[in-house]
DNA sequence: GCATATTGGTTGTATTTGTAACCAACAAGG
DNA sequence: CCTTGTTGGTTACAAATACAACCAATATGC
């Protein structure tokens, strides 16, 4: 007999992959409808949108995502004039990155889908189902 | 004045999608150094070992993944003789799927990491903590 | 100052994945 | 039967990703 008793159900990997793909795919679906953006290039968006100005390795590290990753979100969303470069004088490697306008407008048109879209989302637990959740998922995710 | 006080780590997709990550990695890691075995084989393998002998296409309804990846993580895993096919006779479209004692071993091996795993995860949680999150998880994931 | 190592960032190539087109077996309607 | 439509499954091609090699600027050791 083999691990009969063995329910994928039960296995947190697999749940938590389960969970993010079916959550995310929706807002997914949102921005890139309206922006053409992958997620990846949300997610720079959105670090520069409400963190401010910053160089390509810092988003890298913030959120945990290859260089190579962001570098190729970075060079998208340049083309598409939602943000400029200026390379840093003190050190002329890097260069911080700031959104324009355009790229502004765009964060906060995606930061109130995001929010609507959060609120729809967390809508079918209570409060404290709310916390705990978001609590664990934190310390999870190693913030 | 941009949208500055939206904060990504409150945004649930965000934290999910970084949740799953960061958990699903270091099993994946496992794995695949173990067996060479990229996530949706496992996860095949997973289905044909607790649920008993099936078709593609239960398997992708079921797990919520597209065909074609199920067809080539089948193809993988009949190469690597973990599985076997015998058409069906009433529906020659069809074709059961099952373990070869190869499979079997694997999926029995493979669930004893998964378990350790599992509590190796769930240990830095209270038991209340525990329940409220794979709840939540399971709801959100349709389950 | 000069060789060496490190760091920020990009590019090239091999895998992996998604989307659509496809084939064969079956089902339904006439 | 013979069209037409559906379903299980595979294949082909395009997009996305990972990984390693790479270039330029800076830091370090001597």
């Amino acid at each position: 007999m083999t691990e009969a008793d063995f329910e994928l159900r039960d296995f947190l990997p697999f749940l938590l992959n389960q969970a993010a793909e079916e959550v995310s795919l929706g807002f997914a679906q949102v921005y890139k409808a309206r922006y053409g953006m992958l997620r990846t290039e949300w997610r720079v968006l959105a670090h520069l949108g409400s963190r401010g100005p910053m160089t390509a390795s810092d988003i890298a590290a913030s959120a945990k995502v290859h260089k190579t990753k962001i570098s190729r979100a970075v060079s998208a969303l340049e083309t598409r004039r939602f943000l400029s470069r200026t390379t840093v004088e003190t050190d002329r490697r890097r260069e911080l990155l700031r959104l324009t306008d355009m790229g502004k407008a765009a964060f906060d048109d995606l930061v109130a889908t995001a929010r609507a879209y959060d609120r729809d989302v967390a809508r079918q637990f209570t409060t404290e189902e709310q916390a705990v959740l978001r609590r664990c998922l934190a310390r999870l995710a190693g913030l």
